[in-house]
DNA sequence: ATGAAATTGAAAACCATTATCATTAAGGAG
DNA sequence: CTCCTTAATGATAATGGTTTTCAATTTCAT
């Protein structure tokens, strides 16, 4: 379902449209900061991002559009254990590219890596579809998460 | 550091005690609620489960402790999207053993599994150990997820 | 046994997220 | 293009998990 003024956007047809669901602007300006984004944003985050675009959004819409992308698999939504949930695009087609994390449990830095990913591909390729089939699930995506203690906590515990 | 009284607790030595932490009542019996768990209670749970056998706990005190040994790296926390933080025995003793997770991004309901772990084993060992150099952390422990929809939601969807 | 320092628990504070509800906007029908 | 149904929005209030505060208690090295 093309747009009538041919501008392309990350939504994806289909998988939002069809289900009774709007293309809204608010809608519009928070996917776009989403595929504009290298980080791991909070909602506040995303809110303050699309404040300086669209001013008059609210952080309600924010966290109801999220959650919309969240249920439709647009979205991936995870919690490092600050309190706060984080959210990226599924499919990001501008920015960081597919990664997994590395977290400290002291202070809670953040390590986006993307080495090694081809060797676990295979193998997860493989892991989702017994789970797939086992479990009836329909996998849309994973998460990997090492945790431990970075260079600077390690010589702080001492 | 083994107890006077001869019994034997997961508290392990050299993790908590040596750095001016002490092995009071209230995370003796916090460990051992935890040590005796099969699934991924929230803080309260783990404070109800606790108040039966020594009710004078607080909820503080759960949380208190809990924060301590994921600090030390004996309890993982994370969280599955629903609002409250979970937590696991890093190394559990008697209990489920180190499994994964599958969770419905609709109704939220949790497969833990530890089919396909085994294959996982060994990538999960060689990729640790290149982050490890790479970034400078020290490991601790991992945490692999995967979303989707369960065979009632994709039903339901439609 | 003693005392400094860590720990505890109740209560209040905090703050991310959700619910409420009156108003506005999207988009298909005509 | 205009209507009209219904979804979506945003301000505000409410919720609820987690953290802070602080006086009282407990631990454990001495």
């Amino acid at each position: 379902m093309p747009r009538k003024d041919g501008t392309e956007s990350p939504w994806i047809p289909g998988k939002l449209s069809g289900q009774g669901h709007r293309m809204t602007v608010p809608r519009k300006a928070i996917l776009n900061v989403l595929s504009e984004t290298t980080s791991h944003p909070s909602a506040e985050e995303i809110y303050l991002a699309v404040h300086k675009v669209y001013p008059a959004i609210g952080l309600t819409t924010v966290y109801r559009t999220l959650e919309l992308l969240v249920q439709n698999g647009l979205v991936f939504k995870f919690d490092f254990g600050d309190g706060r949930a984080r959210y990226e695009l599924t499919e990001s087609p501008t920015s960081i590219g597919h990664h997994h994390h590395l977290v400290c449990t002291r202070c809670r830095r953040i390590v986006d890596y993307s080495d090694f990913i081809d060797e676990e591909k295979e193998l997860l390729k493989k892991t989702e579809k017994g789970l797939s089939k086992k479990y009836n699930f329909e996998i849309a995506n994973h998460f990997i998460l090492f945790q431990g203690l970075c260079e600077e906590c390690r010589k702080a515990k001492q």
